[in-house]
DNA sequence: AACTGGCACTCGCTGCCCGAGAGTGCCAGC
DNA sequence: GCTGGCACTCTCGGGCAGCGAGTGCCAGTT
């Protein structure tokens, strides 16, 4: 489609206006090192790739600027992640080998990480709780007539829910509600908890009307809320904005970032059509028109458990990215999969 | 210091400006209806206004900007918060009606209708943990040398901690465990069960090893944390953006915002210093010279319980955003007092 | 046939000038 | 002590020229 030299060419126009974030000419790219034919060739190049759709021209004599189509191209042909720089590298493994304890601070530790490395903005999005066991299950009363279901789940992340109960629940119900909520629920997941009502309600045998009715509303709560509970952890928006020069572009990027499940959604989609990277409107979100995400799941126990991505500029940094991106899944995949 | 001609050109040129954002001239302030002078009268006091600090010209032959001097006279002469508009108050009002269950939920939503109110980035801190005591304590076992202590709070907040243990320690020792420190730290704070250590051992009465190493390590992670435990949550970055036109101090900005802690610790000296707003350098921040920051804590049970805030431009509407934060860390107290 | 050098052309950018307009300070008069 | 008038200052926008980067095309060379 392209021959060996066109490609060249667009990649170093690509290059170079990544680093430049100006229209770049056909004499620059003839100095280009990989590029050695005159000026005047690089130009009748340049003219097909425009008329091929790969460049733009913002005006006549002005120099060219990659369409969707041209960085599209740029990134196809980098053929996957590369290895990371010595000290981004080494930032990676001193973090994953330092970072312990609780997995919100974790994830939210990662996406720091990842705009650090990208100077982008990241996002990480946890583990869905439904595909995690239950550990733990009890219920605490908090007053009258509010208790809270705390649910421990395998991985460390915790489920809570307040139950509004229409009546007064002693402790003693709540204790046994509890214990009855635990034994039903242990080693299964949120969503198997969620559809248990029958037999649960079943087990009741001294048949204390009340435990009954607080065990109700505490599955029926379970149930409601067991959808959207991915954790999302959003990092180096002050890196993002930085990178563009509208601030109505940054105020639209930053709305959309506001909007959690839009964001996991926007992620979960673009992986869903097979992508690693989404350039401008192909992120299916015309808000996001100069920017591009660059994506990857990570892995825990042999499951894909969750997403993590780069959100820049449609002129980023992509190998960068992609190897970040890359590594970073990877490693945290690991240390979430040794517990 | 300023008689009540000067007074009311101050105020005028204010007002003007915080709704144009453009240097305001003295035909255009002698048209306002509270100023029945000429403009020549006008240009006099301005002159003067700016000789005392209160006004800065851009430059000859330009209208007059205020300066922090002139917002500080400006805010002071509000007297306090005024009372909402009616769609706001309305606003308030059906979102505290509706809204329930968790407090790390609300807090994120009321973030949300602060920033929604004032078109300026809302900040709310949640409550510390250190003053809610302790309604219930659990250990449980994550992997073999991994386990999590679970206390739930009176206020509903939890507080969870990953333990590492040095050895392998079953379920049964973790039961045992937890039961204790259930029985040592329910009905108390946090930070008193982080300064239980002696007494607590000291209830050993198995004098099983293990259980009391267990313990000894979960109380040392409960001493060790219990600091810096405020939850921050953060919304309306977008229309803090859109608010100003350099895109350089936008990133500046969000870069603050990004560090929770340091944005607690301003919201707590700003507070300390007994001010409800902070007026450009004012807030102690060099990167928030072109800010103002409105702040006002809320009250949960008769004590002091968090802060919320409001940052937008200096030429932010002062009145606005008082009534919007008084109103909302009032309601917001009040929701949160009834459980 | 393909590449190259040369050339004419386009067009944005910069600097300059100039006039309009907004705003000021000051002064004399009421 | 306020006001109208006046001269002055300075920004802003338009118009214009020159520069330079960049282009397309063509004729010549290999």
């Amino acid at each position: 489609m392209l021959d060996e030299r066109k490609a060249t060419i667009l990649r170093a126009v690509v290059t170079e206006y990544i680093e430049t974030a100006q229209p770049v000419g056909s004499s620059h790219v003839a100095t280009s090192p990989e590029v050695n034919v005159s000026p005047a060739t690089v130009r009748n190049a340049m003219a097909l790739l425009e008329t091929e759709g790969y460049l733009h021209q913002p005006h006549t004599s002005a120099g060219r600027v990659p369409t969707e189509k041209g960085y599209r191209f740029f990134v196809d042909q980098l053929g996957g992640p590369g290895r990371l720089g010595a000290s981004d590298s080494q930032q990676v493994r001193t973090f994953f080998a330092r970072t312990h304890g609780e997995i919100e601070q974790m994830l939210a530790d990662t996406s720091r990480l990842l705009s650090s490395l990208t100077r982008y903005a990241a996002v990480v999005v946890g583990p869905p709780h439904e595909v995690a066991t239950v550990r733990s299950a009890q219920l605490v009363g908090l007053t009258h007539r509010v208790a809270l279901a705390v649910i421990v789940l395998s991985n460390g992340a915790i489920e809570k829910h307040t139950i509004e109960l229409d009546f007064d629940a002693d402790e003693f119900v709540l204790g046994a509600a509890g214990a009855r909520l635990a034994a039903a629920s242990v080693g299964r997941t949120l969503a198997e908890v969620g559809s248990l009502t029958p037999q649960l309600l079943g087990v009741s045998q001294g048949s204390e009307a009340a435990v009954d009715r607080v065990l109700a509303a505490a599955v029926d709560v379970l149930r409601g809320d067991h959808r959207h509970e991915e954790q999302v952890f959003i990092g180096g928006t002050s890196d993002m904005a930085a990178a563009f020069d509208a601030v109505g572009t940054v105020s639209e990027i930053l709305r959309i970032l506001e909007q959690q499940l839009l964001v996991v959604n926007l992620l979960e989609d673009v992986l869903g059509r097979g992508l690693s990277v989404a350039i401008g409107r192909e992120t299916g979100n015309e808000a996001l028109a100069d920017c591009s995400l660059v994506v990857a799941p990570y892995v825990v126990d042999g499951e894909p458990a969750g997403t993590i991505g780069v959100l820049g500029p449609t002129r980023m940094h992509y190998d960068q990215a992609l190897s970040a991106v890359a590594v970073v899944a990877n490693r945290l995949g690991r240390r979430l999969s040794e517990g």
